[in-house]
DNA sequence: CCTGGAAGGACCC
DNA sequence: TCCCAGGGTCCTTCCCGG
């Protein structure tokens, strides 16, 4: 059997019996499904002969060329491009080069992947492949269950956003083909440059061998910034909890701003057009569009071409259309208001018509939705009112424009805000899920929008023959993965769900099931805290150790930056090496203690590379990329796994009413349900409280003691003890954990101490708290109780000093970490002096040329000297800032669960009021988790409750939910059970 | 057997 | 015109240690 025995066992649990007759009714319809006759016959048809042979070609295709190096048109802009030539001069531009050859050298490695898993796929016997199809089909049968389409979810997608910053700041841009990068690497090009085959993520140098005339201009991100948060404001408007990807694309669910909208005056859905001093060029595209509307140019005509960018592939042409297209309303109406003089007795055709109109033929049928014009029926009365007062009147100018009330109007009138501020153009997405939203996002590019109906068969109808490689986090690699296996479109991918299954990981499975039946996320979620924050930096060539070492370190200064701005230490130092031949490697090491100085960094990276450097010897290590990165947040990775359980826990036991910890097994540990709150500073954390600047750096996390439950256990005393009003202060966990074993430490042994697992004293307040927190993270915005905390101008920084026993935490070969808890900030303080004597030694190559050992230890005894130094520093710095705490208290806090903002005079109100939100959110979490095992499927219940990520980050995982795939399955099974419990009470 | 790092990759913008 | 980025997230595989 190729299946993992686990897998078998998860699956035998949740199988039904009479699976075979409900299949049909869940399978998708026949309709979608061309060829597939029996249920399970077709998806398993593809002779294995032929995707061996598909497989073999790989082969031979990787000795003529390098396929993975090949155009890719999958862009707005790109159709219809005569390929081959382009592919031809890439090529051509590429041959022979190192970058070539490490090409050529991936791509061998994914023939080798396809062949292995062919193989595979020969040995599954029917039977098996037969086994996984019913149980794949137990899973659709589920995963339709849970199909939700009542979500508005929009993405939207800013035009070439780079390029069109540039080109509306720059109009003679506008003539040329241009593209924002460098000689380097290309961010994006405009349309005109894509008809040269330039786009994003190409080198700057073969961009200008496909188009001389290539203006290459340098990027400037903070006018990018500055854009991008003004498009930002607008969306906030409609969704506040709207979830921005990128710079230039987010998503955002309109579902709850539509049932206001019906409410909304007219006079409160009409915008005014920028005049024409406001808007230089734009104006004249304004006019040149009323001329066109004047000369009535026949609508349809202009959208209907509008796909083909048309070999002519005039982008001025078709940036102006983008211009005036979404002026274009303004302009008919203005124009039928004219000539037809029936305007105003008749709002609501043309604007529920126009967008129909100029919103991309495509949207022609899909919009033609009842449920749209049943919305717009609604308010016809009410506009043609308001049509007779003020935007009447008004609108003669032609300077008004009034939206109107459904999904596709909220959502061009975004886009035509966001063209009145910013003069760009953007393109949206309309679909029940996020996946959905995506793809359409595309669709109508540039300046265009598209819906998907929210009805299944819509959305399978979209699905359709919609190319694999359109769906966001389906790579080049995974593409021929699957075309391998005959998989193109979303329909192959649905017929062949068998063998997706046995021959993909569960994770990628679930993901392609997802994705050919048209599901993804419904929710919109801001990102989470983040997980890592990295500096990598390509250079020329580099190979002596010295000159490493020294990139290294700049590396981790402005690593180090980065992290002081975003205030996050953490536990992981990983450095990335490209070598000259593009290969790629990645060396790690973690601490038990954050780090977050740059010489903390340092210490470590330098270690790694040295590593390698000697890993080398005594051939040079020769690179072109260096890289360092920290990660591992606190317990972020901890939290977010147990959050819900452990909330849920203590509300559980609080519900129960018993007095006594549960799961605790030393009596002097914390009580469990203390509602110790923790933030974690990964995101934007604390945004530099009241005081002397760099003071309270080293304040990384802040702890909240919710007061109204009983704080009993000594330890917990302790953590309180710094203030009166039960606010315990901040203390790094480390520092925690050293102030606890200063006091009661010596009772345990040490690797009690150590362990997580044990559950001991403050170690296990803290565990509990974070998850506690974190489960909040949905509900709880960081900024808002970072502006709590920065209200009440809570600093401390502990300094326990214990040498002694932090030994025992510390990993032995990183001499820096010994006094971490002081390190940071003292490592900013010390003096250059110093830090350069010590930076000149580690360089020196005479340090390198000795004994492993020896260069070890007087690195570290280097280190030591350093550290000592600062620590004695951070004793008056922790003094200081415990007594600053007592002085605040007044102030307005915002609850970071409800996000109310109140005046408390003690934080203790505040505290009490956290914990009943807390309680509140523990109840809606839970009702919410109950609903969901009983109705969604195993997949779509990590959709829903296990957060984020669904579509986050581009990897769009579409609602399989990403991590902990085993995690996932074991989950699934109550829910599953319940489900088949109502199908059974169904059937009966 | 299971967990948690480490290493390597795929993908996205 | 000069020769393939940089900042992230997540997944998979391997391996070590409890």
């Amino acid at each position: 059997m190729n299946t993992p025995p686990s897998r078998g066992l998860d699956w035998k649990e949740i199988h039904v019996d009479e699976e075979e007759e409900d299949d049909e009714n869940w399978a998708m319809p026949a309709s979608t499904l061309p060829g597939q006759a029996g249920h399970f016959t077709s998806p398993l048809s593809v002779p294995s002969s032929h995707q061996i042979i598909s497989g073999n070609k790989d082969l031979q295709l990787d000795n003529s060329r390098v396929s993975s190096m090949d155009l890719n048109t999958n862009k707005a802009g790109m159709e219809g491009l005569d390929k081959e030539k382009i592919n031809k001069i890439i090529m051509e531009a590429s041959k022979g080069s190192r970058f070539y050859d490490n090409q050529k050298k991936r791509e061998k490695q994914t023939t080798e992947r396809i062949n292995k898993m062919m193989e595979k796929l020969a040995q599954l016997t029917e039977s098996e492949k037969q086994a996984a199809l019913t149980q794949v089909d137990e899973m659709v049968r589920d995963l339709e269950l849970s199909r939700d389409l009542s979500r508005i979810i929009v993405h939207l997608d800013m035009d070439m956003f780079y390029a069109a910053v540039e080109m509306r700041d720059d109009p003679e841009l506008q003539e040329k083909p241009m593209a924002v990068g460098g000689m380097g690497m290309l961010s994006t090009s405009n349309y005109k440059a894509r008809r040269f085959g330039v786009r994003a993520a190409m080198p700057g140098f073969i961009g200008k061998k496909l188009c001389p005339e290539l203006v290459l201009v340098p990027p400037h991100f903070d006018k990018y910034r500055a854009v991008s948060k003004q498009v930002r404001e607008i969306l906030a408007e409609y969704d506040p909890n709207f979830c921005p990807m990128s710079l230039d694309e987010a998503y955002f669910d309109l579902t709850e701003y539509l049932e206001r909208r019906r409410r909304m005056s007219a006079e409160e859905r009409t915008y005014l057009y920028c005049s024409a001093e406001d808007h230089g060029q734009v104006e004249d595209e304004k006019k040149s569009t009323s001329d066109k509307a004047a000369n009535n140019v026949s609508i349809q005509e202009r959208t209907s071409d509008e796909d083909g960018y048309g070999s002519s592939g005039d982008y001025q042409h078709q940036s102006s259309s983008g211009v005036d297209r979404s002026l274009f309303t303004s302009v008919s109406k203005k124009q039928g208001e004219v000539t037809s003089g029936k305007v105003l007795s008749v709002p609501a055709e043309i604007q529920v018509k126009s967008p129909r109109r100029h919103g991309n033929t495509n949207n022609a049928s899909s919009l033609e939705d009842s449920r749209s014009e049943a919305e717009w029926d609604e308010q016809p009365e009410q506009d043609v009112e308001d049509e007779d007062n003020t935007c009447g009147t008004k609108r003669q100018d032609g300077r008004f424009e009034t939206f109107g009330v459904t999904c596709e109007e909220v959502v061009r009138e975004i886009r035509f805000r966001i063209e009145q501020k910013t003069k760009l153009t953007a393109s949206a997405g309309i679909a029940p899920n996020c996946m959905l939203a995506k793809i359409c996002s595309d669709k109508n590019k540039p300046n265009g929008q598209y819906r998907i109906q929210p009805s299944r068969e819509d959305v399978m109808d979209f699905i359709r023959d919609l190319s694999i490689r359109k769906i966001s986090g389906i790579g080049k690699v995974t593409e021929r993965m699957l075309s391998a296996l005959g998989i193109q479109t979303c329909t192959d991918l649905y017929q062949q769900r068998a063998l997706s299954y046995l021959l993909f990981s569960q994770t990628s499975s679930s993901h392609f099931l997802h994705i050919s039946l048209g599901l993804g996320s419904t929710h919109v979620e801001r990102d989470g805290e983040r997980k890592s924050m990295s500096t990598e930096r390509t250079f020329k060539e580099i190979s002596i150790p010295s000159e490493l070492y020294s990139k290294c370190m700049e590396l981790c200064e402005a690593l180090a930056e980065d992290l002081k701005k975003e205030q996050i230490q953490g536990k992981t130092v990983t450095v990335k090496l490209k070598t000259v031949n593009f290969e790629v490697k990645s060396r790690a090491s973690s601490l038990k203690v954050p780090v977050r100085s740059s010489q903390e960094i340092f210490a470590i990276a330098r270690d790694l590379i040295r590593t390698e450097i000697r890993a080398c010897h005594p051939q040079p290590l020769r690179l072109r990329l260096m890289g360092v990165r920290l990660s591992s947040f606190q317990d972020a990775s901890k939290l977010s796994r147990s959050r819900q359980g452990t909330i849920l826990d203590m509300f559980a036991k609080k519900q129960s009413n018993n007095p006594q910890p549960v799961t605790t097994p030393t009596p002097d540990c914390t009580e469990p349900t203390m509602g110790l709150l923790e933030e974690s500073t990964s995101n934007n954390s604390f945004s530099g409280s009241v005081g002397t600047p760099g003071e309270v750096s080293d304040v990384s996390r802040i702890q909240v003691l919710v007061p109204n439950t009983k704080v009993s256990a000594p330890d917990t005393e302790i953590l309180t003890s710094d203030t009166e009003d039960g606010v315990g202060v901040s203390f790094d966990n480390k520092e925690r954990v050293e102030k606890k074993d200063v006091v009661s430490g010596s009772k345990k042994a040490p690797e009690a101490r150590d362990s997580t697992q044990s559950a001991v004293g403050v170690g296990v307040s803290v565990n509990r708290v974070d998850r506690s927190v974190s489960s909040d993270t949905e509900l709880s915005s960081e900024q808002t109780f970072e502006s709590a905390i920065t209200a009440a101008n809570v600093r401390t920084s502990m300094t326990i000093s214990n040498p002694h026993h932090s030994q025992s935490h510390l990993e032995p070969r990183l001499p820096f970490c010994e006094d971490d808890f002081v390190s940071g900030r003292e490592n900013e303080h010390s003096s250059i002096a110093d830090r350069e004597e010590h930076t000149k030694q580690l360089y020196h190559p005479e340090l390198l040329s000795k004994s492993e050992i020896f260069n070890q230890e007087n690195n570290q005894r280097v280190d030591k000297l350093l550290k000592m130094n600062s620590h004695a520093k951070s004793d008056e710095y922790g003094s200081e800032c415990t007594s600053s705490v007592e002085a605040e208290a007044q102030r307005m806090l915002t609850c970071p669960i409800c996000r109310q903002e109140r005046a408390y005079s003690t934080l203790e109100g505040l505290n009490q009021h956290i914990d009943a939100c807390l309680n509140k959110s523990a109840i809606k979490e839970m009702l919410h988790r109950d609903k969901s095992r009983s109705f969604s499927s195993s997949n779509n219940q990590l959709t829903k409750s296990g957060p984020k990520k669904l579509h986050s980050r581009k990897r769009s995982n579409s609602g399989s939910g990403s991590s902990s795939s085993k995690k996932k399955r074991s989950k699934s099974t109550p829910c599953r059970t319940l489900y088949d419990f109502f199908q059974k009470k169904d059937n009966h």
